[in-house]
DNA sequence: TGATAATATGCGCATTTCCGCATATATTAT
DNA sequence: ATAATATATGCGGAAATGCGCATATTATCA
């Protein structure tokens, strides 16, 4: 056990965090399930700069964990997050779903995103790019 | 009847206004009770045209209603918000305080406030009327 | 080793946010 | 009417944010 001194500065955090429409969008994707950047750029149809920049700082907030696997970083939600308020937050999220076309559209293209390359993910087909 | 169109943006919106440290801090007074702005003024110790501008943040995000009583705007919590997300995490952060100095302070301040405004007093400085 | 792929990041610029000053508006009192 | 009081707001500058470009970093494979 040990003492958590939550600050104000991390609930600012996670609102700022949440507070951005990309964001909100890849936010939702991993609610989705567990994704790699490639496939957060591919669901969302942004680019590269853009999704790492966000998925780091919705980590920085508290509400996404990481994990490598080859050359993939697979982002997540962490559910274990230290951040107190973020996983209420998700909840609300999951449970007052805020249905619209573009969160629609981009569960779609997640869909039919690959991760291109060998060993990544569960099951893979193991090809890549010529 | 619930507009959904809009709930992406009225979340955001919501995300944002709980984002800023003097809101945060005025949304905790207005979890105390209703105030009239020169009350938050006093209790935050800040200017009149930040108090007032942020409070008008926290309002058109759902957050707070107004009513006028004589000279004064009185501010409240509004617990008939349209914004499906704003009284959720109004309740999160009543049931999980994030106790810290200057909350204290801003409660402490706010007991010996008077509902009058900065420019009362003796202390009154610049213009006046002619 | 070098080549390649996935992701992260420094820099610069456009946009947004915050807030002070001065002033405008709304209400009450005289 | 005028004055006084409480609050709101247009404008401008400083700071923060969002993101593209180019490049750096990390990991795998030949």
């Amino acid at each position: 056990m040990y003492i958590e001194v939550f600050l104000m500065r991390d609930f600012i955090q996670l609102m700022k965090a949440l507070s951005d429409e990309t964001r909100l969008r890849i936010f939702h994707l991993l609610l989705e399930r567990e994704c790699c950047v490639c496939e957060v750029i591919q669901a969302l149809d942004i680019s590269q700069t853009r999704a790492s920049r966000n998925l780091g700082i919705l980590q920085n907030a508290g509400l996404l964990k990481t994990k490598r696997n080859g050359l993939w970083v697979l982002y997540s939600i962490d559910r274990q997050t230290a951040n107190r308020y973020a996983m209420p937050l998700a909840r609300l999220l999951q449970d007052r779903p805020m249905e619209n076309e573009t969160l629609a559209e981009d569960r779609r293209r997640l869909k039919l995103a690959r991760r291109i390359g060998p060993g990544c993910g569960p099951e893979r087909k193991g090809k890549r790019h010529a």
